[in-house]
DNA sequence: GCGACAG
DNA sequence: ATCTTGTCGC
């Protein structure tokens, strides 16, 4: 693969990410959530893609898509190795959501084009990402409560927010994927996180891409 | 030159 | 991310 090309197309394809709220709808029907995991050694890339119906948040359809892997992980070009599994999972959605929660960082990159971004351009839709570690960029020390946030600042832009969703946890990184300003992406994801450390769509998301006892069980409530 | 480094 | 047992704390 030639990094080079693939920084250039980063640079290229971050000049038109949407930082600003263009939701579809100003209250979403549903919202989705994305996760990416591995399976025989990292030679299938597994993609799960739930769909949650807002505000109740319960799940109504998940679907997975298994494909070969076509990239290693290199840090700050994580999108190149996921976002062929993200399409494969979202096309199998039957209904598609207003707004998406992807795993993993948006704006909030070297190049500011993180896998939210880049999967939120190429399919057109609200994206937030949600990343469980930093990227790049500083923040100063949240306190210990639970809702605690700090500005996650790169070169005098903030380009997260970081916040403790839950009492004792590492905090998340919440930033603009595509088409959801800084401040509304945070919104959407305090008001859909209840009680967990991730929100709902994300939780699902990663339930049912490592086959979790809590998606499990909603599988044999289901048909 | 050295350290950092989403999933 | 994934491979994996027990263990600590609420």
């Amino acid at each position: 693969m030639d990094l080079a090309a693939l920084r250039a197309q980063q640079l290229e394809l971050a000049s038109k990410v949407v930082r600003e709220d263009r939701l579809i709808t100003e209250t979403p029907a549903f919202i989705g959530g994305a996760d990416v995991g591995f399976e025989q050694g990292g030679e299938v890339t597994r993609a799960a893609m739930v769909l949650l119906k807002y505000p109740s948040l319960e799940l109504v359809e998940y679907q997975v898509a298994r494909i070969a892997t076509t990239m290693p992980y290199i840090p700050g070009f994580l999108s190149f190795r996921e976002y062929p599994a993200l399409l494969a999972g979202w096309e199998k959605l039957s209904r598609k959501p207003d707004l998406l929660f992807v795993d993993g960082h948006g704006i909030s990159h070297p190049r500011r084009l993180g896998v939210a971004s880049h999967f939120g351009m190429l399919i057109d839709v609200p994206t937030i990402g949600v990343a469980k570690k930093r990227l790049c960029g500083k923040f100063e020390p949240l306190s210990d409560e639970p809702g605690a946030v700090a500005p996650l600042m790169d070169k005098g832009e903030q380009l997260a927010w970081v916040w403790r969703s839950k009492n004792r946890c590492n905090p998340l990184f919440v930033s603009t994927g595509h088409r959801v300003g800084l401040d509304t992406a945070l919104g959407w994801v305090q008001r859909c996180t209840k009680g967990y450390r991730l929100p709902e769509p994300t939780r699902w998301a990663d339930a049912v891409a490592s086959g979790r006892p809590a998606f499990v069980r909603w599988q044999e409530i289901q048909g």
